[in-house]
DNA sequence: AATAAATGTTATAATTATATCAAAGAATGA
DNA sequence: TCATTCTTTGATATAATTATAACATTTATT
């Protein structure tokens, strides 16, 4: 879940934001002012910063100079083009001028989050969340590492949940991970798979349908 | 020097835009319609798009939805707030509507551009702080300097944090800083980086993802 | 219940990948 | 130029993955 700092010391705005991205499901820090952003900046993980200009003593300019790494969203009442254009140069990723539209403040937060969310492929189900990017599985939280056989495999079966996938049929999907994969080996690897889920959930999840192949289901 | 590709049909705002662009010394490459704008994003290396979405033939939103790895600036007279939101969603990094200020229009481009360059000379994770300028990095306030080739790999290491980076893309990735490291020698300087990290932390910071490269990540 | 066929488990060996070390070769700076 | 540091190279050690095969269990059928 991504963290979003909000920085605007006017409180119904203020509201208003967390309000609009609150349904977005999004985790949010609040600052009223500049020395509680830095402080909170300095001690979180923050994702993303949507930013007041206007601030009790520290102003927003100086957070951009400083945290320019992390995406800065200004949001501003100064709509003169300048200030729009020091700001964007000096660090700040975007900039929306107030009043705002509110699908365009979600939209813009989006884009500005989407690169670090595209980058890693998950899939999901149930209580199994796999990121085949670094072939990292979490299994009700807990973070298993799968080898590169046992992620194809799974990536396949949670891209069809439901839906059996027969064991000649999974040899050809995985075919380009490991060629050299036969029935035999297979069984190994869901064997191994399987035994790596129980060890954090009670679910089974893979279910094998006998003479054809295996699948996930919910029980 | 970054290569822009400007689609535009309208061959007076497409001469504005270059105009405006070739003074801060962009390479530029001119579309004045959709399939000419994919002919070329099938050849070259383009870093960022500016697009007009009605455009002859194709329109844009499918060059949005093929091309939205790279970086993509809407310049559009469709002022409807639902289109600027579907297309920032769809892929698009920013949207200026026409008429637009020249100089916010470079500030926005350098913007979209800047996070590929890397001008922030500082980067965080945890109790890791690497400043590229000097090449130093502070392990737990402990200052340690690393040489060039090590100070190139923990940079990419920390612009994506959890992400894995392949060796070969690690390799692509600091090419211009030591174009003669393989896959040998990366092994060497990342074996150095961790053995420099591990003297004044316990957390080793850098995993090894087998059989594809390494990550920076939090245990 | 017996049996045959399919699936499950485990251990091991072969393969492949990574880590570390030391030394040679390159680059750098006084 | 020499001395120093950095990078690459190759050798060796360590580690992880995979296929194989032996054996155990389950399932369907008779």
């Amino acid at each position: 879940m991504k963290k979003i700092l909000i920085v605007e010391d006017d409180i119904s705005i203020h509201n208003l934001i967390k309000e609009i991205l609150l349904k977005e499901q999004y985790e949010l820090l609040d600052a009223y002012s500049g020395s509680e952003a830095l402080m909170i900046l300095e001690r979180e993980n923050v994702d993303l910063i949507l930013l007041d200009l206007m601030l009790p003593n520290i102003n927003g300019e100086e957070i951009i100079k400083k945290f320019s790494q992390i995406p800065i969203i200004v949001i501003s009442a100064k709509i003169s083009i300048d200030d729009k254009i020091e700001n964007l140069l000096n660090g700040a990723d975007d900039y929306i001028t107030k009043p705002f539209n509110n699908g365009e403040l979600v939209a813009r937060v989006k884009v500005r989050l989407r690169n670090k969310d595209n980058c890693n492929h998950n899939l999901k189900f149930k209580e199994l969340k796999l990121s085949f990017e670094d072939r990292t599985l979490y299994v009700c939280n807990n973070k298993v590492i799968l080898t590169k056989t046992e992620c194809a495999i799974l990536k396949q079966l949670l891209l069809s949940p439901n839906k059996v996938i027969s064991k000649s049929k999974m040899l050809e999907l995985i075919n380009y991970d490991t060629p050299d994969c036969d029935e035999n080996s297979l069984k190994v690897h869901i064997s191994n798979l399987k035994k790596k889920i129980k060890k954090y959930s009670e679910k089974k999840y893979i279910e094998s349908v006998w003479g054809i192949g295996y699948k996930i289901f919910e029980d």
